[in-house]
DNA sequence: CATGAATGAGCATTCATTCAT
DNA sequence: GATGAATGAATGCTCATTCAT
């Protein structure tokens, strides 16, 4: 491999490595990635892994990082500056297939799932910054809407919940099922159901 | 150990085998599980499992297969022999959170999605035995309820899947975040507000 | 199986056991025996085998022992009471082929030789007592021919040791090649053929 | 251990990893040679063993094709040319105690006797590849002489087979007794004595 | 006496990590 | 910076031996 002697392409390099990486963790798990194989997908040495993370474990954190945290401030963003609750839910049920089939966010959701355990750390941080976070910012735009009597719930956390319910299910669903399956979930479908489900269960009532 | 020498003691001795085999699988994952604490956990010495087991791997299988088959049965006859579409939800909110936290569906859940590259066939298996069975078994209970008038819905595989969205939800949620957490969700609450939205979206419009 | 229960009876299952263990040693060398296999082999149980011998070693050591020793008086008494080292020689050229092909003394040789160095005293000693001994008759029955003026050599014990040569390699062939092969060594023929050279090599010169 | 970084440095490393692969299987058999030991024999780690070796079975497989292959088509090359059955016969009663002494002939010989039945492909192969174009070769040449009048004999193959069997026999001898042993066999005189009677029997008859 | 379930030391193999080139 | 040969700790599995029944 060429060497790369700038910053710039050492950022680069790290960013090849980070993304050989989130595909080996991801097909195989933690303890069965091999650094062998990372290296083969990214083009590099095994040797050259260790120049850019100090081990295993360390890649495995950042890649973590790298991936998980810029999708939530998306999120978060979207949701904070909602025009409405019925738009921004409009919006949810078009942007959510996508995050599910292109992000990279199930891979690292199937990986924390399976290497829970062994990370106790990260999950732990994973939930604070990621799953926290984003069901405070759908928590509060229920209530936004309820204050704007768009909608009504007497639960508003719980309504948040199963608001993302189905999209860890369509995730879970694509990431386990999906790869070894020829029929894939139609999600467009799926969160459109999803969305007219939600307007009807939240109507406030006609007095 | 003891000696197990009828076939009822040999059962016995399996069964605490795979007891612990499943802890084992579930807190580590197939690759990172070892023998040698699956034996410890069962009490047993390392030798003792390969009487029982013929490897790892066959004891994987023979775990997931003990485990998850049983459960959909008894779920399939709860749903087919439906006396309404709305007393089967009732049973079925107050079902389902004692299958998530007291059953070891979660836990073989968890194993499964985190060693799905590993074993495609168990995947493609469980999909079919557990998976399809329960959707098809509530895909034809939300029918029922439409032709008997007490629901309504165009797109009732669509629905079955979110109903049973917060079950996965919340599986996962029980299995990755609560061991290292104090806080835990409640489960009741949350599936009695997933009813209530359900009674509510399913309602028939009046005319 | 049934109890022994008389002396007569114990030794029959001892019996049984050498038969299993050099069946078992032959085929697959000491470290490659499995005591399992020779319990099965000789329709016992696995404990039993330790009721009879202390260890796999032991068995092994007897195994020798019993096979080895009751071949050698058999052929020394052949040759010391020789009427003549013609009609002698012509005794052996018939008895020879059916030693190699139906005494257990070539399954002996091949398990020696693969695990000479395990048991250098087993060697030691099946050297002393059926090498040196068979091959101090051989050269004493040689010598004899000499004196008797029948035949002439300057080299008695290389005779003996060239004589002796044939029974080494067709021992080693039948062992080694026809188990897995088609066409068997025609013993007959080699011995004859080896007779008829040996009574030419050795026959005095006309002066 | 130094880095083997040049072809011809990792070929030097095969070399050192047979050599002492051949030690550790002619000492203890297959089954029982520990690749801890040949890698202390061979002065490198365990690990480095299975750089070069997919595993036991193939190290030895490599082994005895590495041994046995060059050494036959040498003997091969010596009788064809044969310029007359007796100087290549006196060449061969000289070459031989060497071959026996000095080659590792011997020592593939015996491990291949040891592991006969765990190995019937390698034996049909040695067989094939060793045993019978030798055997092949020196029938060739005994009937080269006998048309050229030099010898006479009505069993062309058994004689060769019998001029092959003082090899055998010393092969094993001094494989399986002379390591445990003060005395060693002159193997000098014993071919030296060999060839005399070998010329006197094969000797056409005056008319 | 006979059995076979249980044991645990022993060994082949893998793979994260190091470091000479 | 980049490489990949070398390392050795870790782990699945085997099998001689024991001993409760």
């Amino acid at each position: 491999m060429k060497r790369a002697n700038s910053e710039a392409a050492k950022d680069l390099r790290r960013e090849q490595i980070i993304h050989a990486g989130l595909d080996e963790f991801f097909e195989r798990g933690f303890s069965s990635a091999k650094m062998d194989n990372i290296a083969r997908r990214a083009g590099v040495s095994k040797g050259t892994l260790y120049l850019y993370f100090a081990s295993k474990e360390a890649l495995f954190l950042d890649i973590i990082k790298a991936v998980a945290i810029p999708r939530v401030e998306m999120m978060e963003s979207m949701m904070v500056q909602s025009s409405g609750f019925f738009s921004t839910l409009n919006m949810l049920s078009q942007q959510l297939p996508l995050l599910v089939r292109q992000s990279s966010v199930p891979k690292v959701a199937k990986v924390l799932i399976g290497d829970a355990f062994a990370f106790p750390a990260v999950v732990r941080e994973y939930r604070q910054q990621v799953i926290e976070r984003g069901h405070r910012a759908l928590t509060i735009m229920v209530r936004k809407g309820c204050e704007a009597g768009e909608i009504h719930t007497e639960d508003a956390e719980n309504v948040a919940r199963l608001m993302i319910a189905p999209v860890i299910f369509s995730a879970i669903w694509t990431v386990v099922f999906e790869p070894h399956d020829d029929e894939a979930l139609d999600l467009q479908a799926l969160f459109q159901c999803h969305q007219q489900m939600l307007m009807k269960a939240l109507r406030p009532e006609a007095p």
